[in-house]
DNA sequence: GGTGCTATGTTGACATAAGCAACATGAATC
DNA sequence: GATTCATGTTGCTTATGTCAACATAGCACC
């Protein structure tokens, strides 16, 4: 019996080191981990992944995809909403894809994950203000500061009405405005 | 004559592993390293702090107060942008403030030194709209997300008539409101 | 002026991890 | 059936965090 070939190895690496993330977080995943969590010797992992990074990346671009599916779901306002609640709902998830950690220029598919869920947001905005992009990038930048804003603790409050309000406080330029 | 006790050790290391940081990034910080470039044993640091976390604690600490120092100097939309400058210009201290690697339960002086910071974004709104906390938690998002945002590459542009464009693009709304 | 306390550094050790190189296995292909 | 190649394994080197035991020196106190 063929104990030797894994079979799938970098899915059960993928799903070891997933789990190990939401519980543990970031700092507590390594390949070799990830390894014994499989059954496999600490270096079967480099077949699959060039190195510790390249597994960190490929978690973040699990998370884009789910992001962008819960985006999906929702629309206008409620995009937001289910921004910061999937960041409030995977927190581990959201710092690895955000969290300066992986170099986007080396992982080109992590930023075309990334950047389509921008796409979406500007979807959101288009043909309700002039300027869409500048409005979306606001938008993005409001719930993305908030969510990590939350995550690290430095509101009180973490509740769903609590975000409501937040977001409630924002109103999106129409037009080329003037700084105030 | 006593090179034995180096005399200011927590500064040195503090400068060391600042220099590190900027050049190198969080990652390349190490007590060790910081130890060798002091000029001391790799164990000396643990006179200093506590462990490796408390080293990085230390190091945020500093970013916070000249954080504050930057956030003082401007006023109204002005902060924001000095915000998101105090970002650009530091982005490693930045990511190391925000990144989610230090556990600001266990450093209470990161705590202090960190909502400071939104106490004044806090003043600054206030006498202004109605809900100055709900505002400046907008505003602190917006600046902190937009910061964040551009550190990781998620937009092409990151000159400062951008930043000033997408801050620009944002109104707090002056009283409560019901969602749209 | 000697004695001991305390803060600060040092040496040595252990565990864990990343990553390289050399080798083993087994499945697919010819 | 022999070969080739992807996939695992073993063993090694280097770097780091962290603990424990010891060394040094400044300082207080008598």
């Amino acid at each position: 019996m063929s104990t030797y070939h894994h079979g799938d190895l970098r899915a059960a690496l993928l799903r070891a080191a997933g789990k190990r993330l939401e519980k543990q977080g970031i700092a507590a995943l390594s390949l070799r981990g990830a390894a014994r969590r499989a059954g496999v010797s600490h270096n079967a992992p480099y077949r699959h992944f060039a190195d510790r990074e390249a597994l960190l990346a490929a978690l973040a671009a699990e998370g884009f995809h789910l992001l962008g599916q819960e985006l999906d779901k929702a629309s206008g306002r409620e995009m937001g909403e289910a921004y910061v609640r999937f960041a409030l709902q995977h927190p581990q998830r959201f710092r690895l894809m955000f969290g300066g950690r992986i170099a986007l220029d080396k992982h080109p598919q992590l930023r075309a994950a990334a950047s389509s869920a921008f796409d979406q947001l500007q979807a959101a905005f288009s043909g309700y203000v002039l300027d869409a992009r500048t409005a979306a990038a606001a938008a993005w930048s409001l719930v993305h500061g908030l969510s990590h804003l939350i995550l690290d603790g430095h509101f009180e409050q973490r509740d769903e009405e609590f975000v409501k309000r937040v977001l409630g406080a924002v109103r999106f330029a129409v037009g080329p405005q003037r700084s105030a």
